[in-house]
DNA sequence: CGGAATAACTTGATGCATCAAGTTCTTGGG
DNA sequence: CCCAAGAACTTGATGCATCAAGTTATTCCG
């Protein structure tokens, strides 16, 4: 799996054509992506990409509810996002927060059955809009590819996670 | 158009175990990624990561001059958002500003002295960076695979772009 | 030749993300 | 016991992105 075994042991400074091509697009990706599935979830919800992550976690939960930080690891967001779009929800009444009792300062969110029936209104066309995008756009190979990018890339950026 | 009660033609409306898999881990990584680039650029000089690829897409160029809309091609963005973006850039000291004569609302970017040395000197860090989240993380069959859905992503998101 | 349409930006308002600091429980060491 | 440290949030300020609307040439065409 490791790329390379050079001589020199730092890596050469500056990327090659192919590596440059391939960052560029991915630079592209991670500019465009998010815009473009805010704007479909924007126009047929009112939600942000990052509104709908939140609800479609907690709708999975056997009884919608989840400590907030493990809401938040679960969207890759940190905590304080995380408060304050669930405080914007809350006062939308699709989600609500109760403290857990005898454990610190621990908190759930809990989906309301407005924040339900949200995420289940929004689901189709958003679903849709991946599978546009890139889940129907690529090969199983390229899908599988893009997968273990994601997530080496995702463990070097936070060391200490799945280790 | 034969009046069909079959099922929808169109795709299969939820994503299976794989396809989730993969989404989920394309999800964190845009989520996440954009962040840990601006994160290393603006400890280490004081920049954004769009404010970077602004200032590296000008060194690019022969003359360190590009027109406000070529520049937003390149940089995947809005012309707004680029327009906002130059002008703290400009406020720096690290670009100016021309109108073209003759050629409508034309207006040129052009990178100053100042602009030049501060992409010269937030380079090294920052393919590093890169290397080290992306390039050096992959395969590179895996790398060219990441490619390849970046393109064929950003070509479903902006149709009418290679035609 | 004149006025409408178009192209290429710019601007201002709004909203979301981030960072640092604050709050509130719980626990573990002296 | 009590105090200090830590865990789990929340809050407020700041800044960047986005959207809609405004500006200013230029071109098209009738």
């Amino acid at each position: 799996m490791s790329p390379t075994a050079s001589p020199d042991p730092s890596e050469p400074p500056w990327l090659d054509e192919d590596e440059l091509a391939a960052w560029m697009a991915t630079t592209a990706l991670i500019i465009r992506l998010p815009g473009a599935l805010d704007a479909q979830l924007q126009a047929d919800q009112g939600l942000t990409f990052f509104e709908y992550l939140v609800l479609a976690v907690l709708s999975e939960q056997p009884n919608r509810t989840l400590q907030m930080s493990v809401v938040a690891a679960e969207t890759s967001s940190s905590l304080s996002r995380l408060s304050h779009v669930v405080k914007r929800l809350e006062a939308e009444g699709l989600v609500t927060r109760e403290r857990v009792p005898g454990a610190g300062r621990r908190t759930n969110a809990v989906l309301t059955a407005a924040g339900h029936a949200k995420a289940v209104a929004a689901a189709p066309g958003h679903v849709a809009r991946v599978r546009e995008l890139v889940v129907d756009a690529v090969s199983a190979a390229d899908l599988a590819a893009l997968r273990r990018v994601s997530e080496t890339v995702l463990a070097r950026i936070d060391p200490g996670r799945s280790c």
